[in-house]
DNA sequence: TCAACGGTTTTAAATAATTTAGGACAAGAA
DNA sequence: TTCTTGTCCTAAATTATTTAAAACCGTTGA
C-alpha cells in the first residue's frame, strides 16, 4: 500500500548496536544526536525508541532515557531483500541488451523488466529517461517505452562521437605534463602490450580487458563530467562487442595491440600530428570492426 | 485515484465528428477501422460507442451499428486542461534555474516543482533523471534531488566539451560540399550580421538570437545525435547568460559580431587552420563571458 | 535566562493500488 | 474461410497512502 520501512528496520538494528556497548542503566543521547549518528531523522529515531521501550530494552520518559538490559539476538528485526544499487542497473541492462541482442525498435516493457531486474518500476523508468538522453530509448507516442537499439546510424554516430572525444584526449595528453599520473599508466600498458603480443596465440581473449585499460588511461586526462559519462557508455558498448564478433578474432587483437602501441610511442614522443594519426586509424578498424559485427547479427 | 481519462474524450469527440458527416441510418465502420482512424485502441473505441448508444446517437448491437441522429454540441464532453507538452518543461525549468538564479547544492522539491509547472510529480521525476546524465542535477542519499547548479567547474567543463563539439563542427563544415545547405544559412547569416551591426548602438540586445542562430548553423552540418542532444542544453545556457550579463554588453556582441564574421570567412574560403583559430578565439570569449558572468552572482 | 531538547505538525518522497488503455485470442457471423 | 466482435489479460499512468524529513514551538534544566 505505501513505501517500505526498510530505513526504519536498519535504523533500529543500528539502535540495537548503539544500546549494546552502553552499560545497563547508562542514558542515552539526544534524539537529534541519535540521528545525526545514525544518519537518520528524528522521527525515525523516535519510532525506533519507541520500539526499544515496548520491547524492555530502554526506558524512555521525556528526556530521561536510559537502557534496562542488553539487546539480544531475537531482538532485531528482520530487513527485507537488499535492493540492487543504482549502478549495478546501467550494466545489467546493457548487458541484457547486448547479450540477447535485442533488436531495434523493441518495445520495452517497464513491468517485464522491473521484474527481471528486480528492481522497482520507478527505478527503471528513471533509468530508462536517463538512458533516453543517449538516444538508446525513447517514449513512445502511445505511452510507454521503446528500444532504438544498437542501427547501423547508432552505432556510426557513436563511433564518429568516441572519436572526436578521444582525439581531444590525444592532443590534450600530449600537453601533459612530465609528472602527470598517465605517464607510469601507458608505460604499465606497453608492457602489458607487449607481453600479451607474446602469449596472443593462446589468450587473445584478455585483448578486450586490455582495450578498455588503455583507452580508460587515455581519457583519463580530460576531466570533464560530460566526458566521463559518455565514456562509460561508450567503453561498455565496445567491450561487449568485442566479445561478439568472433571472426578473425585473434588477427584483430594482433592488429589493434601493434594500432594500441603505435599511439602510446606517439605519445611517449609527443609528436601530437603522429599520435593523432595513430588514434585516427585505430578509431577507423575500431568501427568498422563494430559495423561488421552489426551486419553479423543483422544476417544471423 | 487513476490515471486521467483524456484519450478516452478527446476521442468520444472525435467520434461525434465521424457521426455527423454521415448520414442517419448509415452504418459505422468496424471497430479496429475506427480504432485505427483515429489513432486509439479498440478498448477506447469500445468505450465510446457505448455513450453513443447510450446518448441514443447510433443504435449499437454486436456487428449492427448505425446512425440514429445527427449529434448536438450538448452531446459532446469537456476535455481537462491540455497538459503541457514535454520540450516545453525543459525550457521552463532551465529558464527557472537561470532566471531566478537558483543557487548550487539546492533541495530540489519534486512537490514543489511539480505544483509551480503544473505537471505531474512523476513526469517532472523522469525529467530530473534525464538531466541527473548532465551531471546538471544529482539524487540525495536520503533521497530527492539536488541541484548541483552552475557552479564554476560546471561552466568550466561545459564550455570546454562546446569548444571539443564545435571544432569538430567547424572542420566538417570546411569539408561540406559547395551545395550543401549551409552554405545560403551561412551567407544570410553574414548578412544579418553586417545588419545588426549596423544598427548595434540601439539594438544591442538582438545578439542573442542571432548568436543561438549562428551556432546552431554550424552544428547543423553534424548528423550525430549525441551532439544534437547536447546542443540543446549548451545553447539554453549560453543564450540565458548572455541575456544576464549586462555589464558592456554593447561592445561585448560587437565583439562577437566580428568574431563570427571571422569564422564565416575562414569557412567560406575552405580555410581549415584558420576558421579553427576563429572558432576558438571566439569559443575563448564566451567561456570568459560565462564565467565573469558567474562571477558577478556569486558576489551579488 | 537561554540554549538545548522533545512534542507536535506540516510537508514531501516513495511506493502500492487502482483505473484506463492496449493487445491477444477465441468464437461466431457473413 | 475471413473478417469482426466478445472476452480476457497485461501493462502503463496516476492517485492514495504510508513513511520520512524537517520546521516550529513550548518546556526544562543548567
Amino acid at each position: 500500500m505505501a513505501r517500505s520501512d526498510s530505513r526504519y528496520r536498519e535504523a533500529f538494528n543500528r539502535m540495537l548496536d548503539r544500546c549494546a556497548v552502553l552499560s545497563v542503566g547508562a542514558p542515552l543521547p539526544p534524539e537529534a544526536a541519535l540521528g545525526a549518528e545514525i544518519g537518520v531523522s528524528r522521527t525515525v529515531v523516535r519510532r525506533c525508541l519507541a520500539r526499544l521501550t515496548e520491547a524492555g530494552v530502554i526506558a524512555w520518559d521525556g528526556r530521561q532515557k536510559h537502557v534496562l538490559r542488553h539487546p539480544a539476538a531475537a531482538d532485531r528485526i528482520a530487513l527485507g531483500g537488499v535492493s540492487a544499487d543504482r549502478d549495478q542497473l546501467e550494466q545489467r541492462f546493457l548487458d541484457w541488451i547486448l547479450r540477447f541482442d535485442v533488436p531495434p525498435d523493441t518495445p520495452l516493457s517497464v513491468a517485464e523488466l522491473a521484474r527481471n531486474f528486480e528492481v522497482a518500476q520507478h527505478e527503471l523508468k528513471e533509468f530508462l529517461a536517463g538512458l533516453s538522453r543517449f538516444g538508446l530509448v525513447a517514449r513512445r507516442p502511445q505511452g510507454g517505452w521503446m528500444l532504438r537499439g544498437f542501427t547501423k546510424d547508432f552505432a556510426v554516430e557513436l563511433s564518429d562521437f568516441r572519436l572526436v572525444l578521444e582525439l581531444d584526449a590525444v592532443a590534450k595528453l600530449v600537453e601533459a605534463a612530465p609528472d602527470h599520473p598517465v605517464w607510469p599508466r601507458l608505460a604499465a600498458l606497453r608492457e602489458a602490450h607487449h607481453a600479451l603480443a607474446g602469449r596472443i596465440e593462446t589468450e587473445f581473449h584478455a585483448f578486450s580487458k586490455l582495450d578498455e585499460a588503455f583507452h580508460d588511461a587515455v581519457n583519463s586526462v580530460v576531466r570533464n563530467r560530460f566526458v566521463t559519462e559518455f565514456q562509460k557508455v561508450i567503453s561498455l558498448i565496445f567491450h561487449y562487442h568485442y566479445m561478439w564478433d568472433k571472426t578473425h578474432e585473434k588477427q584483430r587483437n594482433a592488429a589493434a595491440i601493434a594500432e594500441h602501441l603505435a599511439i602510446i610511442d606517439a605519445l611517449e614522443a609527443r609528436d601530437a600530428p603522429r599520435a593523432a594519426e595513430a588514434a585516427r586509424q585505430h578509431l577507423r578498424t575500431s568501427k568498422s570492426t563494430l559495423l561488421s559485427s552489426l551486419r553479423h547479427h543483422d544476417l544471423g
